[in-house]
DNA sequence: TAACCCATGTAACATGTTACATGATTCG
DNA sequence: CGAATCATGTAACATGTTACATGGGTTA
């Protein structure tokens, strides 16, 4: 018999899964689906998490399936108790971010490095949110439609809204920052 | 004999310690307030992660030390074999940033906790961004007398001022958000 | 001398990704 | 039928924090 996989009540990925299900059943495929599409920038999920933290949750009853096991597709859906033990959770504060950085930290060495790469980091990290706010503005359009009826879009574009206006805020940040770059270059 | 620490080439705490001492030797201990002080926010480093690096440096010749095992301080240096370690990884392309941002997951599912808990979480984040502005506030006054003379000040410029700009935009959208979501609340 | 900070270090735990194994189903 | 995709699952690894153990130095 293999260990139980012990899983901590802080575990987030719980909650995380808790959370997707109260939007209906999904199985470990959907999960997965469903971060990569809709929180894919705030939030993943991997299946070697997924599937072990399923049976962790049902095993406490939080979230069941009818499906029995070894069948092709195993939906679960979150109990009256699962949704009580999320409410719990989303009510506690919010942890603090404490990021890191990668860009950040090659930046800040950057002096060590060849000349050079610190504009061309910038330019693959602005590239790169460039490319979030068009797929930010794909979502927005889909809450403006089909989703614009459900009592929880405020809650979506709020989300949303995080996303673009850090987006927004770190293109002006890498113009500026290869501006700077440029500056202190020519007058050394 | 202990097994051996393994840690791997693409390790980021190895590149951050190394990174660290370009700036002067330093011991663990030290490493540990060179990270809370000057990357507190955007990097970190603990105990459990510095000392065992800086063994394998060591016994890679990427850091030496002239201290004697078991002596109260233990500062290490940069080699330069290290110098060039650390420069190839500062050359390659930053990693994207794929966070997972509690208070997001936490407000894109509000739907499923009491009533008031979006605001009080987006008070909460407000809060911490206004003190953060505050200390780099702090930080920016020090690069521009005791540091500004150092030929990397640009670089440390640039990393505060993603700081800056990512709380500015964070503190903005706690009020946008706090405002839709009364607003939501008015016109239901 | 007791309390407190400095300093090094380890063990246990928590969390997470990646890579693989396995097999069903669908579609060209 | 062969390839791609759907779907579940596990094992190995990587990374990181927390809590503890230990002891030297400083100061009230």
């Amino acid at each position: 018999m293999p260990a139980p996989a012990r899983v901590r009540d802080e575990n987030r990925s719980r909650y995380a899964i808790l959370g997707a299900l109260t939007l209906g059943p999904k199985s470990g495929y959907d999960l997965r689906q469903f971060f990569a599409r809709n929180l894919g920038f705030f939030w993943s999920e991997s299946f070697g998490q997924i599937y072990p933290i399923l049976r962790t949750l049902s095993a406490e009853g939080l979230v069941e399936s009818n499906a029995d096991a070894g069948e092709r597709r195993r939906p679960y859906q979150i109990t009256e108790a699962g949704r009580e033990v999320l409410a719990r959770w989303l009510a506690q504060p919010p942890a603090s971010e404490i990021g890191r950085v990668e860009v950040l930290l090659k930046l800040f060495f950057a002096g060590e490095a060849p000349p050079g790469v610190a504009h061309a980091h910038l330019q693959v990290v602005r590239a790169e949110h460039v490319q979030r706010l068009a797929q930010y503005e794909q979502v927005a359009r889909r809450l403006d439609t089909e989703l614009a009826s459900r009592d929880e879009v405020v809650y979506w574009r709020v989300t949303l809204d995080y996303g673009r206006r850090v987006s927004e805020a770190l293109v002006a940040w890498c113009d500026a920052a290869d501006q700077a770059l440029r500056d202190a270059a020519d007058a050394p």
